[in-house]
DNA sequence: CATGAATGAGACTTCATTCAT
DNA sequence: CATGAATGAAGTCTCATTCAT
């Protein structure tokens, strides 16, 4: 029962001890939201996962909420910086497109539970939400449009879509060849459902067993030269 | 207390009939999902604007969640629809495909409560529903494959990327334009949400207030620029 | 389990069945207030004394707290309209005083259950208790200051009190006694205190035991003398 | 964070010490308590308000309940010396009841904080507590008492009311008083309740605004002359 | 002695679903 | 078929109290 944990150094756990027990639950978080869905994730799950009782949750967060809106903001500074530092890596508008696809579909691959929770069940918390993500994707659709942005500039890109405009299709490319291959995924936790009103077994059409890597390429090669500015245009 | 519906009339009510009130429970549906969002809309809620009791939901129904369901089925009926009519006023692919992007868009345009509930509610529904949606978008995304397929089959489009991602893709761009044009509309009924964890307004980024019939052109010269064949290469 | 009463007619309560089935929860309510207290009262211990499940009181009532406020107007409705009566049923307003304090007195030793939730249990409820209560007993102090004020104006009684100060008074001493000789009582249940800091067993001081219907003639004599106008003053 | 209590001298803190500390928790308790009310009051509130912590409460209390009681005994001790001091400043039991009585309304206009906490929150601390204070109350009674019996004996005041009795009457009569013009008062916190079930807004009838001082004289008018001995009973 | 992070029991309330009429 | 009152399981959050340092 009793855990001699480093923050139980009496009276005075320092900050350090606090923001780790924060990330230790924000970890439990993530991993019951991948693996019962938002809504069938109580919050007694989460601290037992994260082994701490269930009182605990709520020094550290105000509410069940809360813990969605903080682990999503956890993760998407990681992502934000991830792709940030894939465009910087590349010189030309055109390969810092390809950079950011690659990036982003590599970092699916090789994080699907965060990358779960970041595109499915954080979209299940009401449309609220969806209004909150569409605030903090916000700034990795903002890096996306700058890049095309100065790829228009350099007239290497068409100027004919709206950069903003252009890094929402890009986005939602990405967004759904992510749903896709999660979705597809055969190891996911069972969630516990108690009945399925048909007998849905959400079969997938021919996408999906593919390789979200692989379609890296696919995706670059249709953004660039889709975008790409036609000299006698 | 007063009873002014089909079968009211005394005898037994027809198949007719029937179907009328399941189609008036729909339509009730949609409203209060599109008007609260799925998870705050009560069962009761749907009965009182459907103007029945709530057990007579039930008689129709098995569970609220196939009320969604039903809702969603009803509705993809339709736009399958129109998708393949769309597809069939063209001759060549690559027109079809436009045509497709076209359809789509002004639909939303046209009836954003649906679409609304299309794009935005009925994913709230536990990742069980996406799941299911993935199953019955199925049809949809068959369309625009074999649109693609055929393209490359006359070696009008590229056959690099295997049709069903390709469709996936585009699928994607049209979702995520769908998805933040509704999200940008303003009329859009308050939900009673009791408090945002912080400050959060849901900001979006520029793309906010586009028009999302004009963005039919710009999906369509990204996408068919995009899968175009290059024959040199 | 199932219980066949009136309001078992189907989807057709009348209003009768449903204000019954209020009264019914009320006297339950009552009931498991004077047992245990306000406080220890669970909403679950009011539906079981009261043969309902626990989601059906608030059918009837918003909250616990409403299920205290309705407890104590409906009570103290009847109180004031026998309290009405009796005051009508003299002439004289030094009698119509004693007929007041009697009366009061009387439904104290008639029905103590009640009484003990009107006169202690409902003042648990923090101090907005208290405020609306004030508000309520409000009727009950008009009747007896309008009693008084008559006597003033009759020059029966001195005009040097207040009339409303003069009626706080005799409802401070009414209160007193009858909170006294409610807590003196044995016969009431226990509450199942977890502990009692020390040994404090709420013994009391003389007036324990004494007879409060007789006490009414105390009163009566301390009241109409005390008031009296002195014709040498 | 900063240390500036005597127990920071270093040495064993002395007797002394200790019990400062455990009078400045009780202040901070009387405050507040009379600021948020008995049940809302947290304990970790007493404690910020001490200057202490939370655990420090427990080195000096057994419990929460134990500092409301601790905090009336300490209160009621102060109250019962005022008392008895004011009828030993007189001579004849009259007089003695009149000094009675300026001096708990008296100490009531000079004190309202401690007064709240007597006549108000001390009371919602379940009816264990009233039993209790019904304890505690008794010295007080008995001195009431004492005065009545001697002036009974002496032949000024009528024998017809049993002393304890009496002394409970006029107990009531102050403590009414008391109750009403503290609730009057407009200073008292906010309680930030939550909801008032109806519209409710604690109005009060006509006694409101009265000055307490003054009514010293109308409760000593009715009490010596409504218990005055008639010479032709 | 003091600290304050952690505990965990417990209660109110909601709402999808049922079923007697 | 329709009704809608009743059901009751279930989950979030609070807060008095503890105890390792």
């Amino acid at each position: 029962m009793t855990v001699h944990s480093p923050e139980a150094r009496g009276g005075r756990a320092s900050a350090d001890d606090r923001a780790a027990k924060r990330e230790r639950i924000l970890d439990a978080a993530e991993r019951v939201f991948a693996h019962r869905g938002f809504f069938a994730a109580k919050v007694s799950d989460i601290a037992r996962e994260a082994g701490v009782a269930d009182g605990t949750i709520y020094l550290y967060f105000k509410s069940k909420d809360d813990v969605l809106i903080s682990l999503f903001e956890s993760r998407i500074v990681r992502v934000n910086e991830l792709l940030a530092a894939a465009v910087a890596s590349a010189e030309r508008p055109r390969d810092q497109l390809i950079a950011f696809v690659r990036a982003y579909l590599q970092l699916i691959a090789d994080q699907p539970t965060a990358a779960e929770v970041l595109t499915i069940e954080l979209r299940q918390s009401t449309k609220f939400m969806r209004e909150y993500s569409a605030h903090r994707f916000g700034e990795l659709l903002g890096i996306l449009a700058g890049v095309i942005a100065a790829g228009q500039a350099r007239g290497e890109l068409t100027a004919d879509v709206p950069a903003p405009v252009a890094a929402r299709m890009i986005w939602g490319i990405l967004d759904e060849l992510a749903l896709t291959w999660l979705l597809g995924r055969t190891d996911r936790g069972k969630r516990g459902r108690k009945s399925l009103p048909n007998g849905v077994v959400g079969t997938d059409d021919g996408g999906k067993k593919f390789d979200i890597v692989r379609a890296a390429d696919w995706v670059g090669a249709l953004v660039t030269q889709g975008l790409e500015r036609r000299s006698n245009a």
